[in-house]
RNA sequence: GGGAGCAUAGCUCAGCUGGUUCAGAGCACCUGCCUUACAAGCAGGGGGUCACAGGUUCGAGCCCUGUUGCUCCCA
């Protein structure tokens, strides 16, 4: 068979894939074995795939695929969100560009458009992550809108309503004026602006010239003030006390407050109140039972609340207003001032604090279990140090605010009366008995009832999504449920710690009376060479998907996982991958040279395999338990890392070359039955990282129906490490790299055959490396010798001495030179030890083990010495 | 302004309850090699006052205090 020499994974990808769904082993039902559960974090319907989710999804495969070979049933849920603003919008969008405004739709007509797009567009992610390797049961994927969803939303806020932990309110919100729909302050992005901070004079209401001057940066909101305040205690105002002033241009009269709120250093130390439009002058407003008075439209206008400009845009009017105050000669000052300003995340208008009525849901009562599971370790994060964050923000919750003005979503099942009062039931037939029982009202009909316009808030999907995906909501004892709740691990980013991981922990301890998920894995953001966020803005993420064509899927995988522990911001650079593909090609390149060995059933195994197929099992065992380790630590990269220098280094490196047969010889049954073996082995160890490569090597290696898969055969257990065995290799290796050292200072090439003379204390060949040696070191002949011979190159190793005899003469001041460096660093290594083992307080203090390993150091340290002295002295 | 975290090789990071797994890994770099699996490779090698200054201790990347620089979260 031709096997070419480079690894090409264009086709190999694809075939196994559909290999793999084919045999559904991606599938899970419920059975006798331990279940292992992820969810995943729904991306976005409108979104394609990008780098953040390549790591999240490739992390999230590793996981379920080593599960599964662990003999779980594991379970790997798909889906998508909804996502209501950012749909909308899109959708919004696209029939603008066919010349249809969304005002001209009804909603029914709207949704059926919605509808349309997601069934078009909505489905790209998921098969981008097919390319990926991504082992999800599809059967079971999930949209946060599918009926079961839909319905499971529906339920949990009636019920929650009716435990009186949703409510309706009037709150000073984010107010999106082009979206027209308030978000949340995790969507609202502060960036620094450069704007002017106005100093206005209000006139004091029955003086004949007397003022107080405000600073403002919304000169445009005065038409809305209801007070001015300043610090009880500022000496400046103390005659104003009790007094009023006049807004300028509407003169309207207003009082003058005192509130210690007022930072006396600011400005002029005197406040503007407009409750209507400033989080911080609303708490002031309900302090001091102020006036509300709101002068602008939901689209950034001013209403006819304001008096002046009625209908026109809040930043145009701020630049006439303030034209009008100077002629008025209410303008004493303009400064100019960098302050933060808020924006919309999706639409960037600038967000409007507006007070409008939404809907909230109690979040305090809630916030305290779901610490607790988070604090006591119920719940593990890794890495841990985001408990502090998490613990922060729980214990300073605010109220959720759920609704938002959008037709994209789950509708609010709220129904106003005639007279304004509402029930709050599943459907207008059972609304319509709610409402006549309320109304005592028996004439109502379905045609006096009106639902509430507005959708609930995406992450009032998404909460529920590790138990709406199960149906737990609406069918709490079925089998899915029971069986794969809690989940095990959720992979997510830290950003929605908060807003996503913390409300499914409460929503399910309200609804399972159970942790969603036993382990949290933060992972970092994917940042570009300059430690940018890769944003499709800047246009600094490459296409995922051109990745996996350059590089492989396995490539791209490991390139991925190499520099990314848990939490960490993952700086990405195109050559992780490339170093991903080079594994590849590797790994390949083994499987090259072992398939074009030939068997000979009649030949022995030489010693030099026999010694090197029980190191390499030692070995094997050795990183199986660190592998092991790691991944129980959320370890992922050094996981595999240590596979990966498990592969490289010691398989390929040392251990092919030790078994591998002369040039166009046969091979042994005994070693290639084991190497064989190993590589298999090893290909089950590399799986979960590079699903597709380890599959088709596993195919090549014996043989193997199309119906056999690696991904349903389970991980090698670790077995005994032969200690004794891994530490005669460690110095037969140094031994070879000393020969092999030898050659390049006195140039012998390696095709030329050497001798090697060993002057040693202990017994010859102890563990039996030296026809390993002899192999690697192309050495004809291993002599163990009482007398160092003379014109020879030599190195210790341990306290034993090898020596190369050469042909001609030996350059014995190098030789001298050489002994007297080390004879230095040995007796300065002597002294450290001395100095500690002659500080009476150290040898009184310190552990009997430590001191023990310094006398341990000290006798190695001067049998070492005496030895070079000799050597030395046997120079001349 | 309030809170949290970080600082170890050129880069990205490991370094457990202070003591040979204490100065490590991968990549990058340098020097040889087209040696019949692999130049997407092989063999060898050089890089670090562990941010700075004090302190505790027989002993400090590791514990304490301060300083400097950076990051994130909240307002």
């Amino acid at each position: 068979m031709e096997i070419p020499a480079k690894y090409d994974p264009s086709g190999i990808e694809d075939k196994w894939y559909q290999n793999w769904l084919d045999h559904k082993y991606f599938r899970s039902v419920p059975d006798e074995r331990e279940p292992y559960t992820i969810v995943i974090p729904p991306p976005n319907v409108t979104g394609v795939l990008h780098m953040g989710h390549m790591l999240n999804n490739t992390i999230q495969d590793v996981l379920v695929r080593r599960a599964r070979m662990l003999g779980k049933n594991a379970c790997w849920l798909p889906g998508t969100d909804h996502a209501s603003i950012a749909t909308e919008a899109k959708v919004v969008a696209k029939l603008r560009e066919q010349g249809i405004e969304k005002a001209s739709l009804t909603r029914d007509e709207f949704l059926e458009h919605a509808w349309e797009w997601k069934e078009k567009h909505g489905g790209i992610i998921l098969e981008q992550l097919k390319k990926l390797g991504a082992s999800c049961d599809w059967d079971r994927t999930k949209f946060t809108m599918d009926e079961s969803m839909y319905e499971s939303v529906i339920d949990v806020f009636i019920d929650l309503y009716n435990k009186g932990l949703i409510y309706r309110g009037v709150r000073m919100v984010n107010w999106d004026p082009k979206a027209l729909t308030a978000v949340s302050d995790e969507e609202v992005i502060y960036k620094e602006v450069n704007s002017k901070l106005y100093y206005l004079r209000y006139k004091v209401e029955g003086s004949a010239d007397e003022w107080v001057t405000i600073a403002t940066t919304r000169p445009e909101t005065i038409l809305g003030d209801t007070a001015v305040c300043f610090h009880p205690e500022d000496e400046r105002f103390q005659h104003l006390r009790g007094k009023r002033v006049l807004v300028p241009l509407i003169k309207r009269s207003i009082p003058l407050i005192e509130d210690e709120y007022v930072d006396r250093e600011f400005g002029t130390g005197c406040l503007k109140i407009t409750p209507a439009h400033d989080i911080n002058d609303y708490h002031i407003g309900i302090k001091h039972k102020l006036e509300t008075i709101d002068i602008f439209n939901d689209n950034g206008t001013l209403n006819e609340k304001a008096i002046l400009y009625v209908g026109e845009d809040r930043f145009k009017v701020r630049k006439k207003i303030v034209d009008e105050l100077l002629n008025h000669g209410h303008v004493q000052k303009i400064e100019d001032y960098v302050n933060n300003v808020g924006f919309s995340e999706r639409t960037d208008e600038v967000i409007e604090p507006k007070l409008s009525v939404q809907w909230f849901m109690k979040m305090t009562d809630m916030a305290l279990p779901a610490l607790e599971v988070v604090m006591n370790d119920t719940i593990h994060f890794h890495p841990d140090k985001f408990k502090n964050t998490y613990r922060h923000w729980m214990e300073n919750v605010r109220d959720w605010c759920i609704s938002r003005q959008l037709w994209w979503g789950q509708r609010i099942p709220a129904y106003y009366l005639p007279d304004g009062d509402l029930v709050v039931a599943k459907s207008p037939e059972l609304a319509l008995i709610k409402a006549r029982e309320l109304s005592g009202n028996n004439s109502l009909s379905l045609s006096d009832l009106r639902q509430d316009e507005d959708v609930l808030d995406t992450w009032f999907s998404s909460w529920l999504w590790p138990i709406s995906v199960f149906d737990g909501i609406r069918n709490p004892e079925n089998e899915d449920i029971k069986y794969y709740y809690p989940t095990n691990d959720l992979i997510t980013a830290p950003e929605i710690l908060f807003f996503w991981v913390a409300r499914m922990i409460m929503a399910g301890q309200e609804y399972r009376n159970d942790i969603p998920f036993k382990n949290v894995y933060l992972t970092g953001i994917v940042r570009d060479k300059l430690g940018r966020k890769m944003s499709k803005s800047l246009g600094n993420s490459p296409d995922p998907i051109d990745l996996i064509g350059k590089f492989g899927a396995d490539g791209v995988r490991v390139g991925m996982l190499l520099t990314s522990p848990a939490g960490n911001d993952l700086p990405f650079d195109e050559s992780l991958c490339e170093q991903g593909r080079n594994f590849s090609n590797k790994v390949w390149n083994a499987l090259r040279l072992v398939k074009g060995w030939q068997e000979d059933v009649n030949l022995e195994q030489p010693a030099y395999a026999a010694i090197s197929v029980q190191w390499f099992e030692a070995r094997l065992n050795e990183s199986l338990l660190q592998i092991e380790e790691n991944f129980e630590k959320y370890r992922l990269s050094e996981a595999l890392m240590t596979a990966y220098k498990l592969v490289w280094d010691d398989f390929c490196s040392w251990y092919l070359e030790m078994v591998k047969p002369a040039y166009q010889q046969p091979i042994d049954s005994k070693t290639l039955l084991a190497t064989v073996g190993f590589f298999e082995k090893l290909m089950k160890v590399l799986h979960p990282f590079m699903p597709f490569i380890t599959e088709e090597i596993w195919h090549l290696l014996g043989e193997r129906s199309e119906d056999e898969s690696i991904m349903v055969s389970m991980q090698p257990a670790a077995g005994e490490v032969n200690a004794a065995l891994l530490a005669g290799f460690q110095d037969a290796s140094e031994v070879i790299i000393g020969v092999r050292n030898v050659r390049k200072e006195k140039n012998i090439a390696f095709k030329d055959q050497v001798e090697m003379k060993v002057k040693s204390a202990g017994t010859q060949d102890a563990v039996g490396f030296d026809s390993v040696i002899a192999k690697l070191g192309n050495i004809s002949r291993i002599e163990y010798v009482n007398e160092k011979p003379t014109a020879a190159a030599g190195f210790m190793v341990k306290s034993n001495e090898y020596y190369i005899p050469l042909g001609e003469g030996v350059d014995l001041e190098a030789e001298k030179e050489k002994l007297s460096k080390e004879l230095e660093y040995t007796q300065g290594f002597l002294d450290s030890v001395m100095k500690k083992l002659g500080n009476e307080r150290f040898v009184s203090n310190a552990k009997p083990e430590v001191v023990e390993v310094e006398r341990k150091k000290q006798a190695d340290a001067e049998m070492r010495i005496q030895l070079l002295k000799e050597q030395l002295e046997g120079l001349g």
